[in-house]
DNA sequence: TCGAGATTGAGAGTGATTATCAATCTCAAT
DNA sequence: ATTGAGATTGATAATCACTCTCAATCTCGA
């Protein structure tokens, strides 16, 4: 699942089809395969003593087969499908997990909840949101992160991490204007 | 209150003193005057049917004599110290009016809360985060607001607004460590 | 001075997420 | 295969940051 650029274009839910060209994004590395990204949990799991359970595993499983940047909720929808009968708490944990073992990253954009991203082997990216069909698309722009490193520099500061978001209309929701 | 360039330094409400030199800010506009913003909330009021309470004056005459990025918890700890009756409610009800009427403006940065910063003539602007001692800096640049343009063009969106917030350690802390 | 209508404070309600806890499940060691 | 210490689960309570509700007040133009 997933395309095999940088842009991930997720117009709540829909085959892996047409996705912008990805002008900004470099290519670089594929978006992770869920086997590879199995592997890595497990050991994971092991080395901290955890332990593995089909709920745990339904839920990884159905969360590294869907596409973009999805919420508990909406994971918890597609994870019931499977099995009605798993909590959301489990869900929160679970995802808790991946990102503490750095193969989800939670992603917190102005509608109130944490959207998680598939993030084993990715670079580093922003993203652009259309406010009016939600539908979100990544991209990766040097010159930006550059200059961002210039202006924290003036400053004195030393930058970790940072958060660029982009919010506008894509062309679409224009054209039905 | 507060300085009269772009960048602003609240190192937890100290005085409006030593803040690093203002680098990509272009120093435009002065920050806005507490009575030429109590000027125009009068007229918003007026204009619409709403009216002037103690409070509202009370928690209006507060924020804009405190510097910096306040939340709502910050800035009732600093109302009570004037009147301990005024409920949270109220401040929060007083900054929405604040923030329909242009005069001050909403922040969302990762930790939770939603602050408040003095908006009356100000340019867009973006932050600097030290998640130390969360020294809060802003600062304009024009040539990364050029490249978000592009970058957003490239994937036919128009967009009306943008966040870009830098996290890292700022120069003192840095330095502490 | 009046009174329609806005405002207030307290507390209930909300939405997202975390904590609690008894019942279960896992898995390494029998 | 059995066992049992300890991890996990689902339900529910609790928390956090707000927003809503409502009876008591306050404001301001007539």
């Amino acid at each position: 699942m997933s395309g095999k650029t940088i842009v991930r274009d997720d117009k709540r839910r829909r085959g892996p089809a047409a996705a912008s060209k990805p002008q900004d994004a470099r290519g670089r590395e594929p978006a992770p395969s869920s086997s590879n990204a199995r592997e890595r949990l497990s050991r994971w799991i092991a080395e901290r003593g955890l332990k593995s359970t089909r709920q745990r595993d339904l839920i990884v499983d159905t969360f590294f087969n869907a596409t973009g940047h999805l919420s508990v909720d909406e994971l918890l929808v597609q994870v019931a499908r499977r099995d009605a009968g798993i909590g959301a708490a489990t869900v929160y944990r679970t995802m808790k997990i991946l990102t503490d073992a750095g193969l989800a990253s939670a992603r917190h954009f102005d509608d109130g909840q944490t959207r998680y991203e598939a993030a084993l082997d990715r670079h580093h990216h922003d993203h652009l949101i259309c406010t009016s069909c939600h539908t979100i698309i990544e991209f990766e722009n040097e010159r930006i992160e550059e200059l961002q490193d210039l202006v924290a520099a003036h400053h004195g500061f030393t930058v970790t991490r940072h958060k660029l978001e982009l919010y506008g209309l894509c062309r679409d929701c224009q054209e039905q204007r």
